[in-house]
DNA sequence: TTATTATTTAGATAGTTGTCTAAATATCTA
DNA sequence: TAGATATTTAGACAACTATCTAAATAATAA
């Protein structure tokens, strides 16, 4: 939940292409899989980073593992980057 | 001016305090270096990249270099940013 | 139970990046 | 001009990370 985690997750193009899939529609990892061209193990590492830093949730139905936007917590994360580099009070030296 | 280069600009935790210094504000390197314990070569690579990134402009004042927020460009990044992630239209599978 | 599908874990590797020391550049002062 | 101060550049190195292949785990279907 750290801004750390956030931004750390934030960093990488192929993780906010996941999160830009997700706010269509929830999805399983093979799906989201065929908008990449990398290794299903790969995606799974994003994913275990994007749900480490609490950007989605994943619950299983059937065979497959759903992801979505952790929609609280997200909206939560966009308004505190905007906070942390709003300008409140800027001096001139 | 991609939101490429300003992601990885504020995936760095010390790039993300220069920032918060700089809101209150304009300082030269030397005075900025006092609130960290890395070397003037490793302040001024980040600095680099923050100018890079357009988040941050320079200005010679006879032996120093004062750094100030672009006013300008930050604020639009951060608009950016919550734009990117503000959910619009959210479907459960 | 055995095979198939879906996803993750383990371990290795190559590329990236933050840090350092040493040297270079730029400005100011005596 | 010589020396001091301020900052950046160059080059090396260690840590981190995104990627891969191979193997493991989990659920379903035959």
């Amino acid at each position: 939940m750290t801004i750390n985690k956030t931004f750390d997750a934030l960093a990488d193009e192929t993780r906010r292409k996941i999160l830009e899939l997700l706010k269509k529609k929830d999805m399983a990892v093979n799906e989201i899989a065929v908008n990449f061209s990398i290794t299903l193990p790969s995606l799974s590492h994003h994913l275990s980073i994007l749900k480490n830093a609490n950007l989605v949730t994943a619950r299983r139905r059937g065979q497959q593992i759903i992801y979505s936007l952790n929609l609280s917590v997200f909206e939560e994360a966009a308004k505190e980057i905007y906070n942390l580099f709003k300008i409140k009070n800027n001096k001139k030296v």
